[in-house]
DNA sequence: GGCAGTCAAGTACGC
DNA sequence: GCGTACTTGACTGCC
């Protein structure tokens, strides 16, 4: 088990993520923002090894416009060394590293359009991953997508589109529940009909579910990961108190956390802690874990 | 320097 | 049918 946190991290005055406008867009502008990105990456990441969070989750915006028609600069190039040395240093202490694309990315959409720039942005999140020369237990999470009034029938759409995919897409891809429209049992059925490894969110399965409590899941969803694939990936989070359903926590509740590790002992996986306060409560969470047998800490990873 | 409006992309839902 | 919420940080223009 590694821990770890999306994205952001607010204690070392840099971020990943920089981007600009549009309307704004130049090739130096982009080379100056990914430098600085990357560069940054890189802090993260040595913050991340020295407090042993192992689990990180690289932004989409690491290249802005990566996956837009105006960006026809080959970043893929000329950033080479800078993504192998990223990949190296990854390898070396033993992270686990994932992708989330937003909510534009829908590989079941009606609408043709929309399904090819999904997939551009999937080309782009995985070409990041490959330049980095990490193996397929780096995975890139997106949701199954929207309803169009027949959810059956988008359900088979995504099967489809999904078979059509690229295998250097497929060996990266996972679907992760979301609140509203797919649960995790929705997700497993998916995997019956593609293979399609399941991430679980246990905070989306408790406001949208069948019923299952998320511990009788934990079972049917490894079976969905392959020895190629890395043991499962998890998203934690709870709810923040006087905020609507569904909204994250600002910081982790420790109690809650312990609870969760307590339930799920017989379980092994990777936690992504989708809590504001990113790495403050990975810290914290990391503390409340420290004597979890599942736990892998730095000495081990090194090892 | 600080603030408020806005940002590539989509869908669901209420009116 | 249309506007807004969703979710989020940060860019950008304006004061």
């Amino acid at each position: 088990m590694r821990i770890g946190y999306p994205c952001i991290n607010r204690s070392i005055g840099c971020t990943a993520s920089g981007t600009f406008r549009l309307a704004s867009y130049t090739e130096e502008r982009l080379k100056e923002t990914v430098k600085r990105n990357l560069s940054c990456l890189e802090k993260i990441l040595q913050y991340n090894c020295e407090h042993a969070m192992l689990f990180f989750r690289i932004t989409s915006d690491l290249v802005p416009f990566a996956s837009h028609p105006i960006c026809t600069f080959p970043w893929q190039i000329h950033f080479a060394k800078e993504f192998r040395t990223l990949g190296e240093y990854i390898r070396q202490h033993g992270f686990r590293i994932s992708m989330h694309p937003d909510q534009f990315v829908l590989l079941n959409a009606p609408d043709e359009g929309v399904f090819h720039r999904s997939i551009a942005d999937l080309v782009y999140q995985v070409k990041v991953l490959d330049l980095m020369g990490l193996d397929t237990t780096a995975k890139v999470q997106i949701h199954v997508g929207g309803l169009y009034g027949d959810k059956p029938l988008s359900m088979d759409r995504f099967s489809e589109k999904y078979a059509l995919l690229d295998p250097v897409i497929k060996n990266r891809l996972v679907i992760e529940n979301d609140e509203r429209l797919y649960t995790i049992e929705d997700c497993l059925a998916l995997h019956e009909r593609t293979g399609i490894p399941v991430i679980a969110d246990s905070f989306h399965h408790a406001l949208h579910n069948n019923g299952e409590r998320f511990v009788d899941l934990l079972e049917p969803i490894r079976a969905t990961w392959k020895t190629h694939d890395g043991i499962p990936m998890v998203d934690y989070s709870s709810q923040e108190p006087g905020k609507r359903v569904g909204a994250h926590a600002e910081h982790i509740v420790p109690e809650e956390f312990r609870q969760f590790l307590l339930e799920t002992r017989q379980a092994d996986f990777d936690i992504m802690l989708e809590i504001k306060d990113k790495e403050k409560s990975a810290l914290a969470a990391l503390g409340i874990a420290h004597d979890d047998s599942r736990l892998i800490t730095r000495k081990n990873a090194d090892a």
